[in-house]
Parts: structure tokens; sequence; C-alpha cells
DNA sequence: CATTAAAATGCAAACGTTTGTATGTTTTAT
DNA sequence: ATAAAACATACAAACGTTTGCATTTTAATG
């Protein structure tokens, strides 16, 4: 059944030309006349020859192939940026082939071993939430193996990464909430150990320092994850309060949408008492209700631009650029958490 | 900078013995002496020694390397089955390849076309929603690179497929909501060209007969993809009729959300006077409120199964096996949208 | 001690492509 | 008509492993 393979060599010998002229033809190399280019395809196509791709790589070095390294692939922000890798490497002649870290250094360890053989032309890393030093992947670049990070990436060493304003994000956010009238403003915040949260939160205090609103510390809750039950303990917390907060910005869409819910059965209005801004814009901010008002982190077009970057760096390698770092523009995208509809 | 790769060459020459030997001390070959395989391992160790997958996959002709074609990456339901692959192919020694069909034929074709290049040992694949025939897979038979297809399986030819039970899932789904105590139950549609949308109307149908309840007609409503806006416009047809119905079966959780959200909008209590049942369990249907009673289609098993199967498929070919098909087991996740909270 | 069997290692070819260089052929210019 | 230039094709080596078979070394047996 299981029939042989059509090889170069047996073109070759079908039209009697040499397999080094039946590759260039298929190739469209200038030194082949177009007769015989034209013979070569016809014959190839008629055959349905498939080229080798493990033999071209391993005569060429490259595998036209990159790697992905995320904590997980079922989390909406990874599969959304995967999403844009896919595309915009697929478009590129690349494919991509994906490791999960399962937040776990010893895994990701692991994948940064075997990814030394030779596999991938180049790596795109989202570190594992385990991962303070990156010494595993310093040796890529002795390999002269390129690298992206992109949303967790290394303090440690300096790559090329692609990320978003935190900061400035969770400021316009903040700002938002100013505008529409909060004074009492409150936050929920990710782990202070990551830097993404840490820049959220000062994003945040900046905002209010420049309208000159107090920070109040009581109003600043601190999560270990962002996870929907801390979202609710959160919420219960607020509740407690003599005084609610007029405004809450959340360092990510789940709390948000757990205090909303909270608050909502609570029979607090929401944004009349209190207006919610979140993060991420998470397929489920525009489903809750109140749709949430959310600021939108680009995840796809994250994927986009670290696989154009990656690309770039294994395509042509300028021996002068040592790192490049990209930050994306985010956007506000103003929902009923924070505005009553008009509808 | 860019120091070259330690090779097996380099091994055998540094402990003056044949590459030959250094490639099956490094195999744990039986015909190799214990002290030459330690030897051999410190040595490797110490220049950090990494094999050439790509010159072994050429010699071998096997890649360790499993493709997956699925429509979209970022729809949850594919990316927790992707994640079930890598989970299962990585500890197996496989990685795993991902491209997006992005539900259309013609990238779906393309694809297949470059997995003919000898890069995978074996593919998985859920079928674009354009695809009807399954020629362009064909291919793949006659080279002997096993398939497994999920969801979405071909009708047209005799493959691997591991798929859940969508009559019986439905049917389950249904003789709840009768057990609830419905007598008037509707159902919201997808496609019929679907096969997996017809078999769910089909159990649909089948719980009421076995119970002897009316089919209304009326009360099923199709649509062309189940999202959520048709969901909305399913919602306010219902609100139409005289008599609403007392319990509704979703063919997926986004239309039994638009449902929830509409009939709640418009004052009519869930589950006291509608019951709805889901299907495919998102993450959504955990946090709306009140939550949603779905039918858990078990996605990352989905995923583990079909890498198991395709790997089983890879590494022994049994000769006799044409093709397996496999059903997984679904289970009823019982939530407000069916029953009080006694909370 | 000689012979044989068993164990350990080496040899060499092969996988299918790419690519620098050599060779052969045609065209152009003198 | 002849040399030079331009074009088209062929040759052969290389990439780093794996593997059947040959060879050498060691151990066992009579």
């Amino acid at each position: 059944m299981k029939n042989r393979r059509i090889t170069l060599k047996d073109l070759a010998k079908d039209l009697n030309l040499s397999a080094s002229t039946i590759s260039r033809a298929l190739d469209n190399h200038p030194a082949i006349s177009d007769a015989t280019k034209k013979k070569v395809q016809r014959k190839a196509e008629e055959l349905g020859f498939i080229p080798n791709s493990i033999a071209s790589s391993f005569r060429t070095k490259k595998t036209k192939s990159i790697g992905i390294i995320v904590p997980r692939i079922d989390i909406h922000f990874h599969s959304l940026v995967i999403s844009g890798i896919e595309d915009f490497a697929y478009k590129n002649g690349y494919n991509v082939t994906i490791f999960q870290s399962k937040d776990s250094l010893k895994r990701e360890k692991e994948i940064a071993k075997i990814l030394q053989n030779r596999m991938v032309d180049g790596i795109i890393i989202c570190l594992s939430i385990e991962t303070e030093k990156c010494d595993h992947f310093k040796k890529f670049d002795k390999l002269g193996v390129p690298m992206v990070f992109y949303d967790r990436v290394p303090t440690d060493f300096d790559a090329n990464k692609i990320v978003i304003n935190d900061f400035e994000s969770a400021f316009t956010a903040t700002e938002h909430l100013i505008k529409k009238g909060c004074k009492r403003i409150g936050h929920i915040a990710g782990s202070q150990k990551t830097d993404i949260f840490k820049a959220r939160l000062e994003g945040f205090k900046a905002a209010l320092q420049k309208y000159k609103l107090p920070i109040h510390q009581d109003l600043i809750l601190q999560t270990k994850h962002l996870g929907y039950e801390e979202g609710v303990i959160c919420a219960k917390k607020y509740l407690e309060f003599s005084e609610l907060p007029d405004g809450i910005f959340c360092a990510n869409d789940y709390t948000a949408v757990s205090v909303i819910q909270v608050f909502r059965k609570h029979g607090v209005k929401i944004p009349q008492d209190v207006a919610i801004v979140g993060f991420s814009n998470y397929p489920i901010s525009k489903i809750i209700e109140p749709n949430l008002t959310t600021i939108n982190d680009c995840a796809f077009q994250m994927g986009e631009s670290s696989a154009k970057l990656l690309i770039r760096h294994i395509e042509d390698k300028d021996e002068f650029i040592n790192s490049e770092s990209i930050t994306l523009r985010t956007n506000l995208i103003i929902r009923e958490s924070t505005q009553l509809s008009n509808a």
C-alpha cells in the first residue's frame, strides 16, 4: 500500500537531468532556463512530488519553524496570542510548535532543553509564573537562536520583548473613572511580584495623584491570582466598609465580573452607585450585565508582533542590534459598567 | 559568538571511539558495555551535547511530531482540546505543530498539502465548517501517515475518530428537563448540515417521544452558527409566543446564556418559569447568573484521547486495523438554571 | 593452550537535499 | 571564423545521524 515517496532523484532520472538542476528549477534559480523549469514543474506536478522538508532543513539548517512556550494554551489571552502568531507565521511560510509550561519552572526548563535540538529557528516565550531567573534561556543567545518574550518577560537580562504599557493603561482606566465623577476609587490588584500588576497599581495611583484625589490604601485590595473567587472575596470586603467606593479599577476582567455580580446581588447599582473598569477585554466582558468597561490588551496583535519581530531576527541577523523592546498601544473600551447605555 | 554545535563526531574524537558507538551508547543499546556508556554520557554532559533532532529525523524518517489542524485556536473548546493533545504528546516525547484552517476549506487544503512534506508523523484534525468532502486528506492514508479526527469528523470515508455521543447527551439533557417537570420544551438548534447538531436535535426529539411529550415544531428554532446574537433573536421569538416554553435545551452555551439574559430582562424567572440547559460547559456557564446547567463535553479528554489514539497508530501499525472510532462519555452538570440552589 | 562463542566496537553506507565549482554549450562581438 | 562572454547543466561533497555487517577483543570451553 504505502507507496514510496517521490524524490528529486526520481524526477532527475525521469527527465534525464541532474538532481541539482531539478532542485534549482523548483527553486526558480536564475541559472536554469525557462524551458527546463516548465518541464520540471510539470513533471513534479505529474508525479506528485513534495520536497522532503526534513532533508531540506538538515541541509540548510533552517527549519522554518518557530517554537512557542506558554503557561497554558487554554487561557483565552494566550490562545489569542498564539492565534496571532500562527496567523503571521503561516503567511510567512513558518509553522509553529507549541509547548505548555503549565506555569512550572521545572517543565519550562525541560522544554528549553528540548528546544536546543535544532527543531526551531526561533522561540516566542511567555514566562511561567514561577520563573524569576532566566538562565535556562541564555543558551539560545549563544546558539544564535532568536527569542521574543511577551507579557511576562525577563528582568534579569536583555531580551526582545513585546509588552503593553500597563502603567499607562491603568492610568487611562483610572482617569476614565475620575472623569465619570468618581472620587473614592478602589483597586483590586494582582500579585506585586509580577511586574505587570505592579505597573497597573502604579498607574492607578498616578492617575489619582494627577487629579489630586486621595489614595485610600484600604480600598486597594491584594489578590494572588486575580481569580474569580478572589474577586468575590474582595467584593464582600468592599461591602463591609461603612462607605462604598464609587469606582473600582480591577486588574483583570475576572475580578471585575465577580465584583459586578456580588454588588448587584446586594442591590448596589452599577454604574450609578459604583462604576467598574476591568482589564484585558475577555469575552465575558461583552456578555456580563452590565457590559464591562475594560482595557483591550490586543492579545492577537501581540502575537502578530511577536512573530513579526522574531522572524525579522531570524532572517536578517543584524549584528548591531542586541535586543528590541516593543510596547503596543492598548485602548479603553467603554461599556455599561461605567456609563449608562442610551439604548 | 555563535559557537559551533557539538556533534557525535566531536564526542567520538574526544573519546577515541567511533560515532556509531557513541550513538548506541546514548541510546542505551545492549551491545555497548556499561563502562563505555558511563564514559560517553559523562562526556556528553560535559560538552553539552544535544543530538541534532533534524539529522535524526532525516535518518530515521520519524519526527516525533504531530500536526494539528483546527478551525481556530482561540475558541475555548479547541484550545482545551489542544491543551489535552499537547499534554499527552509531551509526556510521550512528541511535540505538536498547530495550524488554523480559519474555517476555510481552501486553507485547510493548503495545510494538508504542506503537511505532506514529512514534517509530522501523524495528524489530528477538526474539519473546517466548509468541508464536506475529504479528498485532500486521503493522500495521508497512502503515505502511511495516521490521522485522527475529532468533533467535526468526515462522513465520506472511514477514519479514526474521537467524538462524543451527541444524540445521547442531548437525550440526557432533555430528559433532565422533563424530570424537572417541564412539559413544553423548546430547542435552539445548530446548523442541520453539521452532524453533531443534527444528532443533538434527534436526541432532543427522542427524549420527548420516550416520555410521550408533544414535539412543538414551532419551539424548535434554527440558527446558523449558534452565536450569542442569534441566541438573542431566538429568545425574543420565544417571548412573542402566547405561551412561553417551560424548558429550553440549547445546542450550545452561548445561545443558552443569551436566552437567560433576554428572559431575565423581561422578568421571566429562571428556572421557575423556564428552565434552561446548555451544551459544552464553557467557562461562562459557571459565571452567568443563574449558573447554567450544561453538558460537559470533556474537551481536554478529547484531546488526550486523540493524541493517545494517534500515537498508538503511529507506533504500532496494526495492518489489520483499518480505522477506530471512539465515543467519549459526557456528563450533565446540574446548576441553577434548572434547579434552585439550596444556598 | 587452542578453539569457539560471546561481547564490544568499528566501518561504511545511506537518508534527500543544497550549493560551490567544473564542464559543456550557445551566443555575441571582433 | 575565432575568441570571449554568457548561459545552462552536471558533478560531487556535505549536513549528522543510524544501522547492518564486519572486525576485533574478551571470555569460556574442551
